[in-house]
DNA sequence: CACTAAACGAGACGGTACGTCTCGTCTTCTG
DNA sequence: CAGAAGACGAGACGTACCGTCTCGTTTAGTG
């Protein structure tokens, strides 16, 4: 397939997405305006919608740059590898809560996002296919773990992991409570040793 | 202090909400409008703004009705009680799931909630209070059921308690995986065994 | 017949009547808020309606005051006689003029009485019976110098105060031009002198 | 230079003139809205404010178009030409005094737009500069007659032209008393003729 | 080089909701 | 009853976006 026409200005991407993360984090997602990212970027908004179909893709886009990649890695040690995993998490969700100015303490853009998921099928659909993803290589971590024998046998991983990312959404989104290196520790301490005590 | 001037016609709240609540829920937050409720409830929207300085508000105060009263209950037996609390607490995700058109698996309403929680200053504290009433509620189940020996006694409440409730959260905003009876008690039965081999 | 109940609260008259003329001066006729009069009078709105069944019956009785009795006199010299009555006229108009900040050139709030006069009827009438006096004195005064032989025989008087009275309307509303002595004096010479060419 | 992005549509002022026109005529200043002059004439109320920042803005565009071209003739008859001029002036005048629910004797609507023109400085601007140039013609034809004989040579011709247009204007808006052909051949009668007898 | 196809800048446009601002009426309690 | 206080209905206003459209202009590749 040939290309025909004018090719696209591949500037045009870099320079929107990085103006518009400027606008998002600074003023909050009512605060990311197509026509001021248009203006600001010196592009038409023509342009803008040939890119992304709506204002909801942008910011979808904006923070999957944002997030970029979780890297998982596999040392042996389930806990110092939960640890470390959810702390990339959790520093994810902390770069949005300061997005909106008033930077208090929820992240009103996390929210946003939903939202905008919920809107557009695809982006629906897009979102939870990231998340899937990382869920699996989650879930696989955890597998390896159980298989050598570092955790139980009959372990249920789904809803471990749940517990574990779940944590950090929750405080993030509804208590406003921080999310720091300590939470995340006691965190994963409280998921992995025994609550109720041996009968 | 004496009341002034012509008193609040009360039924108007109530009509208000019951209007405002069947907007939420058939056509999401975004057809949720102000102007429409007015007029389906025969009110002024001076009337409306009197009460709730924005719609972020007027959405706010539906949910919380929606949710109205999670009672929680101490029968002595923790597992039970909390499959019970959380039962509740997914009741009123699921329902808001269900609002918006395409009944999608992610309830973008939560999100929105969220959100408006991040622009309003005051909506945030209102809400953060909320929540931290709740969680004191479950941490005191909890803090009770170690007490009286049902849980180990070097327990950490407070991350256990975020795993529970985030878990929820999380799969119904983020993953968009089914939340029912029986995903509750396998989220009770994670977070309450031991999940660590004994060394 | 004897009266019953409280007596009205002679004072509120006086007092509002100053406050509206305040707003009226300063900030014009949309500047002219009933709440904002009831609120600085420390009055009810109800007790404003009870004297005043509208703002723009409020807003004509805070004119009527400023324009207060524009006295006619007659020293038998026509042309002094009616530059010192146009002179009063003109002193109305522009007091009016400085309404509403911005005090340009031209007097809105004039406009809006006129405007005011056309939406009540009442207002209508009883604007339209004062001027009619006003013009019956002036017409009495101009007959007065017809018969004594200042002004010839045939003079037809209505037209004629119409051109004095109206060429000062004029400039105050529609082009803006200055009213002062000098204008006046200008006016009646032009009024009373042969225009055309005697054949 | 060369006209950039997508053109006006041309029909929208002439569409939307028309039936702010029709509104205003029918039911006065205060039954022109802005939304229903937009929803009749099938534009959006941005299209409305992108053209006439106001709604002052639009009801003198709609007034000034009415009134149009109301062309000034020179025949050598000084008295003609004037009662010719006037009569213009007056039947749009008399247009205006139909407008609005009682066609009451008095215009409102002009009242309106004086208040209008003081209320916006732009306006203000414009009307004054409109009424200037109509004077400037008149004047110029007042000059024509003096110089060629028909006034007398002294004549001031500023205060001339405020009486006959004057008249007008004061007895539509402030006597409500007709003006009809009769009366403005009384009035520029009134005006030429000289009304001292001679000393 | 002409021609085609698409990207691009600019900005008008339809649509829709929001929140604000008055006005004039009403309802309650107090003197 | 008058008056203070303030809720209420009604309705327009002007604003702020979004996403679509219609131009004229540029930038490639192709015959």
């Amino acid at each position: 397939m040939v290309p025909r026409g004018r090719p696209r200005d591949t500037q045009v991407d870099e320079r929107v997405l990085r103006i518009a993360a400027a606008l998002l984090l600074e003023r909050g997602y009512t605060g990311l305006s197509i026509d001021e990212v248009a203006e600001q970027a010196g592009v038409a908004k023509t342009t803008l919608y040939r890119r992304w179909p709506a204002k909801d893709h942008l910011a979808v886009a904006v923070v999957a740059r944002l997030q970029a990649d979780d890297e998982i890695t596999d040392t042996g040690d389930i806990r110092a590898d939960l640890v470390n995993y959810l702390e990339k998490i959790a520093a994810g969700l902390n770069r949005m809560r300061a997005a909106g100015h008033r930077e208090g303490p929820s992240a009103g853009t996390v929210g946003e996002l939903v939202a905008a998921a919920a809107r557009h099928e695809d982006i629906g659909r897009l979102t939870r296919k990231q998340y899937a993803e990382r869920n699996t290589l989650a879930l696989a971590l955890i597998e390896a773990a159980r298989v050598r024998g570092e955790l139980r046998a009959d372990l249920d991983a789904e809803p471990l992991f749940d517990q574990l990312a779940g944590a950090l959404y929750y405080r993030v989104m509804i208590t406003g409570a921080p999310v720091d290196r300590a939470y995340v520790e006691r965190l994963v301490s409280s998921a992995l040793e025994r609550n109720l005590t041996c009968p």
